[in-house]
DNA sequence: CCGTACTGTAACAAAAAATGATACAGTATA
DNA sequence: TATACTGTATCATTTTTTGTTACAGTACGG
């Protein structure tokens, strides 16, 4: 995984919601501070987990899909994150005692690890977000 | 942050654990299947953390430090995670509203979502992990 | 129905981060 | 004193991430 994904999808998010309307990628690209393919890539994802909707053409762009209120941030990070957070694992010897079985453990707690996290970001909708902007 | 960092971390603590006494880095390398330099390396972090403690010379090698039952999977990841997980930020523009105040309050919720997954993680110490090795 | 302003995506380049390799001084043991 | 380690620096390599360019496709507005 690669966690600025999720700084990216929530700023996005909190664009359509806050400045709203139908945002197009360069302009969403000029808050983020990131090349517009970049932001592309990004509202391609969310495009697919149904949080936005996109339109090509003159005066298209990115809005939201669906009350920012029904948008719960476990949903984003679950949509970025296609691995878990804690996901990577070591390559180990499997002929050490160790090294055989220590991914399936290390697995066993990442789960329970992130869905700890999850469970947090559960409880936080992008509308809760998004009433911290003054 | 690098999340392998947990896993060779965990596998470290476990292999002195489990297979006991000083434990050379080649040996460690070997279980793991890494450059020996990156198990030191990581050594180097556990003893700065107290986890471990390590003997040069001839028959040197790694040891814990103190007993498993006392070292929680919490205190490794934040001995190795010196940035929360979800930890990056992008450089929005501060001229945008969002941009402006959006690293602030991204950084509030990653310390929500970390202390959640820390809380979890607390809940487990290295003796623990290690009894699920057969 | 044409100019304009977008998307979507591929292909490639560049930059950054992680990992590995080599080297070597220092240290403890037998 | 030979041997087997640590600790750490430096440099190389590999992998991952980010950016760039390009371009076909789409839709709106005059």
């Amino acid at each position: 995984m690669n966690n600025i994904e999720f700084a990216t999808a929530i700023h996005i998010l909190t664009l359509l919601k806050i400045i709203g309307g139908h945002l197009p990628s360069s302009y969403i690209a000029g808050s983020i501070n990131i090349n517009a393919v970049m932001v592309r890539r990004s509202l391609s994802l969310l495009r697919k987990h149904g949080f936005i909707e996109t339109r090509e053409g003159n005066g298209g762009g990115a809005a939201l899909a669906k009350p920012a209120s029904q948008v719960l941030l476990s949903d984003v990070y679950r949509a970025v994150n296609d691995a878990a957070l804690l996901g990577k694992l070591n390559k180990p010897n499997p002929d050490c005692k160790v090294g055989k079985q220590i991914n399936n453990h290390l697995a066993e707690l990442y789960k329970q690890a992130d869905n700890a996290l999850v469970n947090k970001l559960s409880t936080i909708t992008l509308a809760d977000f998004c009433k911290k902007f003054k």
